[in-house]
DNA sequence: CTTTTTGCAAACCCTTTGCAAGACA
DNA sequence: TGTCTTGCAAAGGGTTTGCAAAAAG
């Protein structure tokens, strides 16, 4: 059950780190397609999820959207234009003891805890002072 | 664009605070299709959409998994369990200031943030407990 | 009588899966 | 060689939508 490394992997972890900004599987599909178009959507769904799983990329569930991936793997929180669509890091300090106060409240044995934001980004700030 | 009163729409929000556990829109629709099989599942889609957009009831969104419904609507945090999949309430303070300082952080302007805790139910726990 | 709502089925988005062929170690 | 990975297409879960008929105001 070892990963083996195999050239769409090396594509796929690349073209994440060259997009950068939290892109979807099927935006990292559309971007590998265009110079391989071989390699299939399931490769790359897979792959992402194998890699994130490995620790070696981050993956951002997002409410009511699809997964986005992220080439940084610190903890940090991330936040979402209700607008555009787009996601961006909100780089504020972890919360340490939520997990222990919600531990106490509920009963559970917390694992993990995500905490999404959402807004509107400086860009569609603009549009809709410029709009109006 | 009022509201209007039908008899579905009552059926609904009446099955909703009487499962009272952040059922899904399949579940309600389950549930109300036992006694009301006519009424079709768009319909319990479209109708918990809107009641919770009116503020009537709330709307839980679960990362990775099907959205829940509320017959509470003031402002609380969830847990779900990883093994069992149940979602229960957190009663903790909600957070006051991390709107502000992820505004601050982010260049955007906020307009809500959403906490989900993943752990493990009492019930969970003791079965891992006697099993293991 | 006008507008909303319903029920149905089909479409939709995002993601996973079965399988045979191919690539890695 | 033995096992993991790929590519394809099909299926899956959750939800929305187009449309004509029915109901609310």
């Amino acid at each position: 059950m070892t990963s083996r490394n195999t050239v769409q992997r090396s594509i796929i972890e690349d073209e994440l780190r060259r997009l950068a900004n939290h892109p979807t599987a099927d935006e990292v599909y559309e971007a590998v397609h265009v110079e391989h178009p071989s390699i299939g959507r399931a490769t790359v769904y897979r792959t992402l999820g194998k890699l994130s799983d490995e620790g070696k990329i981050g993956r951002v569930r997002i409410n009511n959207g699809a997964d986005r991936f992220d080439h940084q793997t610190f903890a940090h929180y991330h936040v979402r234009c209700t607008c555009c669509g787009r996601v961006d890091d909100v780089m504020i300090p972890v919360l340490g003891d939520v997990d222990e106060v919600a531990a106490r409240a509920s009963g559970y044995q917390i694992t993990s805890h995500s905490l999404q934001f959402d807004g509107i980004c400086p860009a569609c700030q603009e549009d809709l002072a410029t709009t109006a």
